[in-house]
DNA sequence: CGCCTCTTTGAGCTCAATCAAGGTGTGTGG
DNA sequence: CCACACACCTTGATTGAGCTCAAAGAGGCG
């Protein structure tokens, strides 16, 4: 367990926390923990109640419901520098909507909730932040919506090109997704099976569109996977 | 076009501006104009600049995009005192998400973008409402994501289902939607075709569950729907 | 009166789910 | 250190829920 000023720099490099002084940050994140996850470790489960919030500070975790016949589902990837289960702390006594999992080694800056309702609610600009963050969940959630009826094969090809665009490779180069992912939590996400995912991007090895290294996902030809968006 | 004063009496019933006096909302919808929508009738449409955010004062509108293969998809139904577009109101230059359509005669509150800028993000108080507001309608697509993998008679019954429950009828006596609401309209926010839903409503009508009065959907049996929303 | 949207039912087909079986890598406890 | 469990990947064969296509009736509107 890392202290909070070891974590300062990272978290002054964040989007959130852009214009704020150090010494805001520090008193924003009072006595924050930073907390190491191993693969697949839970940060909380859903229904818990909710005493915390906090920073992803590197790795990814993924938030999962399970449906009502007992599957998981994956609501959203969170990378470094989302915050994560904020939405729930302005609540009165909340619980959280989902499960947080570790997808491979991670850091959490642990926030209280008192923090958030002591100090983050008092700060506009943070406010305004968050609520831009809200505002960005809301349109990806939307996005997704749209592609209900695609088949298969584009809801997998959107879903990894949204997930290239958050590092920003503008370039039309090979990329790595941020994330070690799995097909099943691509399954899971899709709200598919583990086989109808690997049928398709088994297809997509064979014809050197996609690598996989160790659950790391490389694409090579990123306007091959767009052309799979297109209708025919 | 009625005048904003002829709608203080409503405005003020309403949760996002409970608390606050009657000048108070005056001046927050200042220069405020009551649209009267008929059927069908579009308050703004996908992709248009964003120059005004609105409340809907009575009726109900219908949030929609067309996919990548045309056909739309239904985003989200807008009842009474739920605010539209407002979230892409603190952003650069927005552009609408959605296009609106008024779903029967309804009427809405225009209210310039200007006046969110200048005065609705500096009320604090409201944007805490204005934060509760998204998180509420994140937990709403969270809700929905999880029944992804479900059959569609579970996803009908879920629909009708949420659908009563923004009208809070506690009883499980019979409830009427608060929305005129066509089949084609329920297939489109779920993602399936008319045929397939009509199916299945139409067994539920056989069966005494529904009933249908010129497109106002009647429950008749709460629990018989509630009991599709179990496995087997 | 013709146009449009919505509803309804039937027949056939298809995409993706299910079931089944085998292979790999990693962590865990004896 | 081995074996055993567990989570993931892969492929093939079979099946079925929901889509597509087609065709027709019913109500509303300019």
């Amino acid at each position: 367990m890392t202290t909070l000023e070891a974590a300062l720099p990272e978290l002054a490099s964040f989007d959130i926390f852009n214009g704020l002084s150090k010494s805001q940050i520090m008193v924003l994140c009072a006595h924050g923990q930073v907390i190491h996850s191993g693969h697949r470790n839970e940060l909380f489960h859903v229904g818990d109640e909710a005493h915390f919030f906090g920073v992803v500070l590197s790795g990814a975790y993924k938030l999962s419901r399970p449906s009502p016949m007992g599957e998981d589902v994956i609501i959203h990837f969170s990378l470094p520098g989302e915050i994560i289960a904020a939405f729930v702390m302005a609540q009165n006594e909340p619980t959280y909507p989902v499960s947080a999992i570790a997808m491979g080694p991670s850091r959490f800056l642990k926030i209280k909730r008192k923090n958030y309702i002591e100090e983050w609610q008092k700060n506009p600009s943070l406010i305004l932040k968050i609520q831009n963050l809200l505002s960005h969940r809301i349109t990806l959630f939307q996005d997704q919506k749209v592609m209900i009826k695609a088949p298969l094969v584009q809801k997998v090809a959107a879903l990894l090109i949204t997930l290239i665009e958050k590092e920003k490779t503008s370039e039309l180069a090979e990329s790595v997704l941020p994330i070690p992912i799995t097909r099943k939590e691509i399954a899971d996400t899709l709200g598919a099976t583990v086989e109808s995912v690997i049928r398709i991007m088994s297809e997509w090895s064979k014809s050197g569109i996609i690598k996989t290294h160790d659950s790391h996902i490389h694409i090579i030809q990123i306007d091959k996977l767009m052309s799979c968006l297109k209708p025919e």
